[in-house]
DNA sequence: TTGTATGCGTTATCAG
DNA sequence: CTGATAACGCATACAA
């Protein structure tokens, strides 16, 4: 009465065996109309629904996708994660959502449990590309794989978002402005974001002929809360900036109570430029000016790749696709105030 | 080679039988230190590790809980999220985590998928508490549930916040400044939250002897994007409100864009009261009054409570934990302007 | 204390 | 086209 029924029950009730139930479940062809309809009508009676558990068991395929990712209360996390998963259920895979705050242990503990449950794939959108460990467990997972913004292990698929021509645009308009110092926010260079910006940001300077202070450059060391000593540091300096560009989304808030505390005018005092369409970057007055991507896309993409590789396509060598950024011009810049710091 | 070992190539290693490899792993009792040796010796060799698909299916629990929520990109979901999760994972379950995006066959696909994959439990916070259809689906999903800011179905275990008394507290601290008419900007009266906002509201109003005007409560149909045109409407009606409490996260940025466009001052034109401690409250200028509560714990008792069912607690009747509401003041409230609508 | 055998609910193979 | 049966990997009741 209270058991869930089976294939056996609904076999029984139907007048046949369980091997014509499942094919006529499953199989489709090979099933003539009369046993069809006497199986649906038993199914329909009894209320059967396959077990799931049981059929990972016997296919080998939990139709399970995890993902990875640092910190779920991003906001532009979010986005992504909500577009891959609504493009895996569609294939009908379950997603779960694994947030390792940044922390190694956990990292591992996750890729463990891909294994031991023998989930099916993963998205990975954490760890610091150096951690030795994660790479070596990501590959004796030995199931397919598919990074967001990251280039290591190189062996897999993965999606980039073009930072490195995001950061060259937010330059290249605060030196048109007369920026000369402008200090750079980063996540760590040890992830590929924090380097691809940094690059752009040092491209920029060179382009225009300025040197390069490395001071001005600050990755940050704990992504999700902004140090909110090392901008109060950098101001108080001989030559403070004259523009902030925060490429993060987190270390924004910790650049807005600076500015709030010292009571700074933006952008008569500062500019800043940030990332993400934000509520936080909308609303703020002035609203920021900022370097977007299109996140939904982002994790479509990344969805689309996996999804590939889970049926069996064979590629010759790791696909990527890189994303373009767009500028959103709003109203945190302006010229500087005085002339940058001297130069010979 | 390429095989995961399983618990029979561990017996063979070891010169034993699954049984005892079995219970070497699990029942820790009954083994001699001899046999104990052995086998962790020859599954440290081996690499091997349980088939949690095939341990599910033998102890009929998958030790898996999904979150059923509406909007995964909501700051103040992710941080109960997170929460819960953190607790659940302790005690060795996987959190699946499912938006719903308050469509209603979403929801009943999620607790299909729930009864179909043998999961153990779930956490509500989803759907509006008026769906039949989803509440008898939950019912016959047969596990146990929590809900979080939900009452029905009443025969669930539920965490509450407090949010009549937070409405009490923000219409008290308006009225006192001298405010009489007060916009209130809501989700759906269908849900708990909605219901006992429009209640505490009513209630401080009627305490301080001012009569409820319907026209200043506003349930907004959608809940993501605030409906840009009501507040509009509102606010250029012959008696338009001195202040607003909005209360919902993502309303927030469509009055703000309305503030802005209207070139609004807030406090001087307008006082403001919203919810949560978020980055868009926090550092918005000046800053926003709130109501917030503990998003953390709200999600730990969710889990806490969850976690008793789990492990069989038995109770009397259904189990409802109640949190209390804080109320920070920031800077975007003030007495208003002139006097409110006139009055007989 | 240890080994053997059974069954969990499916799907797939193989005769009929 | 359909029915019986053998795995899938594990935990456990029971026998030794």
């Amino acid at each position: 009465m209270t058991r869930r029924p089976t294939i056996r029950d609904v076999a029984k009730a139907a007048g046949t065996s369980v091997g014509s139930v499942s094919r006529v479940l499953n199989g489709g062809p090979y099933a003539s109309s009369e046993l069809h309809n006497k199986v649906m009508r038993a199914v329909a009676k009894l209320g059967y629904e396959p077990d799931v558990v049981a059929q990972s068991m016997r296919l080998k395929s939990t139709k399970t996708i995890a993902c990875l990712l640092a910190d779920i209360a991003n906001p532009l996390y979010a986005e992504i994660v909500n577009a891959a998963e609504e493009r895996l259920q569609k294939e009908g895979y379950v997603f779960v959502l694994s947030t390792t705050r940044n922390d190694e242990e956990r990292e591992l503990a996750m890729i463990s449990m891909v294994r031991r449950r023998r989930m099916d794939g993963m998205i990975v959108m954490a760890s610091d590309e150096t951690r030795k460990d994660v790479n070596t467990a990501l590959a004796e997972a030995a199931v397919p794989v598919v990074l967001i913004d990251r280039e290591v292990p190189a062996k897999y698929d993965a999606v980039y978002v073009d930072h490195r021509g995001g950061a060259i645009d937010a330059m290249r308009y605060l030196i048109g402005l007369g920026h000369k110092r402008v200090a750079l926010l980063l996540p760590s260079e040890h992830v590929r974001p924090g380097r691809e910006r940094a690059a752009g940001y040092r491209q920029a300077l060179t382009e225009a002929g300025i040197a390069v202070d490395p001071e001005l450059i600050r990755p940050q060391k704990t992504s999700v809360h902004f140090s909110y000593a090392d901008i109060e540091k950098l101001l108080q300096g001989p030559h403070p900036p004259t523009a902030i560009i925060v490429l993060g989304t987190r270390m924004l808030a910790g650049v807005m109570k600076t500015v709030s505390t010292r009571n700074l005018r933006i952008p008569e005092d500062l500019s800043l430029i940030s990332i993400g369409d934000t509520d936080l970057t909308r609303f703020a007055s002035p609203p920021i000016t900022v370097v977007r991507w299109d996140l939904a896309e982002l994790g479509r993409a990344a969805a689309d790749l996996l999804i590939e590789q889970l049926n069996g396509v064979k590629r010759e060598r790791p696909q990527h696709i890189s994303l373009p950024t767009e500028f959103i011009i709003r109203g945190s810049c302006a010229p500087p105030k005085k002339p940058g710091a001297k130069r010979p």
